[in-house]
DNA sequence: ATGAAAGCGCTAACAG
DNA sequence: CTGTTAGCGCTTTCAT
């Protein structure tokens, strides 16, 4: 009820408030005497709009919902801070779940999501297809994928371009000569692992290397999955000398492992990571690592996503980004 | 217009159906047969309730707005992701907002969050004092401090006791023989900074011990903040052997520039920080860490806000928290 | 045991 | 240039 105090103190209507506070005042050519009356009262009465009344009304709520799997993780922070900046720029606020890796979790957001009528959801999903049940539940919500996607989708995805990022980093160890290189992969049947597991063993092959598997694990995205599989990794091979992670969590995983290894064993292990950027520079050791661009990952999924809504139809609805890679302190 | 197609279906009042279908038919004697029909209908029609139009009119949304300032740092994530869990518990929603650490941001949030009539805010603030304007938007809205804090305010908060903590820290380098120990600060003039600040005081006070400027800076929380601190302490003191950094985003920068000096000088530089737990493992150096038990602090601050929410009083509002203080690999 | 009607605060179609 | 009215979808008071 706070048009209506307006209303009170000025005796205009409704309409002609509402009009005034939306900036509509010289399209509806409405006099200057009655907007500066009402701009006033609304200030004296530190006028705030009821944003769920407008919602309501309007049928839009200018919000955008973003679910993450794991927010500890600084790939998804630094991911979800540039999407909701640049929604921001847009108009739209940022609704940012967070899953944790578990499935109920994410059929709980999106429901929560759409329930709120958001007008949008980005998602970094779980669940390896399409949620069966996603159609009884979506009103009009547009959907996006980010990171990980789905084959044979109809939903629009951006993700990087990972089967050719993984192959180039296993190739770099490769060339410095290693034959034995193990993985410690996501989890199975998940996109990013299939992708990066499968970039690895392109990698492989095309030097003619053999595919053991003792040295190959899939354990999970966590740092307590890195932790294990390293230590079954050493068990199974004591002597492994590179080593490939899936990501930047096993990867701090595996090196919690690695440096009590190498303390004991003078055995030194050269490791390469997907998006351990942050930590190329405060190792002293050799790293390999794949960087992928995440203003860009962001801005391709905010356009996506913003032109949708807005019920722009565009060319490409999945887009593959390129993944840098490179070597530090090698040699 | 969900409910209306449910009526439309059976033929019973929205009343009713809305009864039904907030499980309140026992409580009015609804007659099986029509909340069979009912609960039947709603499931054949995929029923949704429209979260906005009830929150309109219970003038209450069952969200608590959560505001941090950086949430690429892995601290605000563990905290952003237990609050999340906890008030999910409690039947609330929570919308993550980030304002990294730009004051205007964080404004802009408390506006945001107050327009869309959360009943409860939980924030981590940059401003140092109460926002002037506050009173002016704040509906009924619940505000908790958490982690960063204000003198002198009624806004309920919970921190960690970072004075003693930050001087068991410093200690802990003291009796490891080190006179000059280095302080990289945060921000001026904030909480955070000054308690940590008069906690290294008064450790060097206590083993009556020199303060000594060159070996002090207040650059800010970020990891470039450390990096450029650590790189103008090498400068004014190239033979400083102990470092003091007021948290894991600053000790992550000042690491950077360590690795790399220590590579050309072999001058082992002993580090302390407050919040670097995940790091202890993966390095093979010393390291002395202030530990924040975030389970705990979340904890704290759900109850509150949910108490307050409630119109419960407690007794104790204000609330610190011990800090656990460990040094790894020394001797 | 169920329904009619009011109203949360806002905007827009229509009317003048 | 401004006002009247309807309605977004829901819950609840009051009535029967």
């Amino acid at each position: 009820m706070s048009i209506k105090k307006i209303r009170e103190q000025t005796g205009f209507s409704n309409s002609t408030i509402s009009r005034v506070l939306n900036g509509k005042a010289k399209e509806f050519r409405i006099s200057d005497k009655t907007t500066r009356a009402i701009v006033a009262a609304a200030k004296k009465l530190k006028y705030r709009p009821n944003i769920l009344a407008r919602s309501l009304r309007l049928q839009k709520t200018m919000t955008i919902g973003l679910i993450v799997p794991d927010i500890r993780n600084a790939f998804f922070g630094e991911l979800s801070w540039r999407i909701e900046e640049l929604l921001r720029g847009h108009g739209y606020s940022t609704i940012l779940c967070n899953t944790n890796e578990v499935p109920e979790n994410e059929e709980f957001y999106l429901k929560v999501l759409i329930d709120r009528q958001v007008d949008g959801i980005i998602i970094a999903p779980i669940h390896t297809r399409e949620w069966k049940d996603l159609h009884d539940i979506r009103r009009g919500t547009e959907i996006i994928l980010i990171d990980r996607i789905f084959y044979d989708t109809d939903i629009p995805w951006v993700t990087g371009d990972n089967l050719k990022a993984a192959e180039a980093l296993t190739s770099i160890l490769i060339k410095k000569g290693f034959k034995r290189i193990a993985y410690l992969g996501g989890t199975s049947g998940t996109y990013i692992n299939s992708m990066r597991f499968q970039g690895y063993q392109n990698a492989l092959k095309a030097h003619t290397l053999p595919l053991i598997d003792d040295i190959i694990q899939f354990g999970g995205y966590s740092v307590e999955a890195g932790e294990a599989m390293m230590q079954n990794l050493l068990k199974a091979d004591p002597d492994i000398k590179a080593v490939m992670c899936v990501n930047n969590l096993v990867f701090q995983g595996a090196m919690k492992v690695v440096q009590g290894y190498e303390l004991t064993t003078s055995n030194p292990i050269i490791m390469g990571a997907f998006d351990i950027h942050p930590f190329c520079g405060i190792f002293k050791r050799p790293l390999a690592c794949a960087s992928q661009n995440l203003e860009k990952m962001a801005q391709a999924a905010v356009s996506l996503i913003v032109n949708r809504i807005q019920g722009k139809r565009m060319r490409k609805t999945h887009l593959i980004l390129p993944i840098r890679v490179e070597s530090h302190r090698f040699r």
